[in-house]
DNA sequence: ATCCAGGCGCAAG
DNA sequence: CTTGCGCATGGA
């Protein structure tokens, strides 16, 4: 599959996503369900285990990201960044396992909500051929396996969560717009602002969300 | 051995 | 409404 201005690495190991690993040039990808191998060449992406369609709605390939970027680079302070994070993309994920992952980042770190994402895979998950597939929504439901995966005090959020939500219950805050939605998932334990926007961003399609956490905090001062 | 980390919930002012 | 504190655990 052809690709422009995009860089795989760059939007996977953008901390939007936890559950990947990299041998040689491929990345090994599994989310939800799904397992899959993606390498990129230059403008090509070659891709096992997932459709064309599915991949590029995953890795965000479907917004026009030009218009964008000569937008941003209007302002000189921008450039770096932009530099930094050339090909980065706004990745479309699997709602149930980004609230979760998110719920992990609480006062934590992208080296530790992998570990947490891959041992909860691994202890409430089916294994597949390469790795895990993710739980379900209603699926986590042990408090004490969930501390088991090093989840700490997040465990009852998680725990807690994985009562109050269902596939439905996603497909529902697809169709609310932005607020609706975030206000819906600021409901659940574990969910205050900053984490009810990455969801919407990364897995609702609410690209008006732009989650706020210590580090663009301390770029915006 | 310390110390810190991609917020949240809760109690108090 | 705003502030401040405690928090489980792995890794530096």
């Amino acid at each position: 599959m052809q690709v422009n201005d995009f860089s795989l690495k760059n939007t996977l190991e953008s901390g939007q996503f936890f559950r990947y690993s990299k041998t040689e040039n491929w990345y090994q990808c599994s989310e939800g369900e799904n397992t899959f191998l993606v390498k990129q060449d230059n403008n090509n992406l070659e891709f096992k285990g997932i459709s064309n369609k599915k991949l590029a709605q995953f890795l965000g390939l479907n917004c026009n990201y030009a218009k964008i970027i000569k937008e941003l680079s209007n302002d000189y302070k921008l450039l770096p960044a932009l530099e930094k994070c050339h090909g980065l993309r706004i990745m479309q994920r699997e709602p149930w396992e980004t609230l979760v992952s998110f719920q992990c980042s609480i006062f934590s770190n992208v080296k530790k909500i992998m570990l947490n994402m891959k041992l909860l895979a691994e202890e409430f998950g089916r294994k597949n051929k390469r790795t895990y597939t993710f739980p379900k929504p209603g699926e986590i439901n042990d408090l004490k396996k969930i501390k088991k995966c090093a989840t700490g005090f997040r465990a009852k959020y998680i725990h807690n969560a994985n009562k109050l939500v269902s596939k439905e219950y996603f497909e529902k805050l697809k169709k609310k717009n932005y607020s609706e939605a975030k206000t819906e998932l600021m409901k659940l334990p574990g969910v205050g602002e900053k984490v009810a926007d990455c969801v919407c961003l990364f897995s609702l399609g609410k690209m008006e969300a732009f989650p706020v956490d210590v580090w663009i905090k301390r770029m915006i001062e």
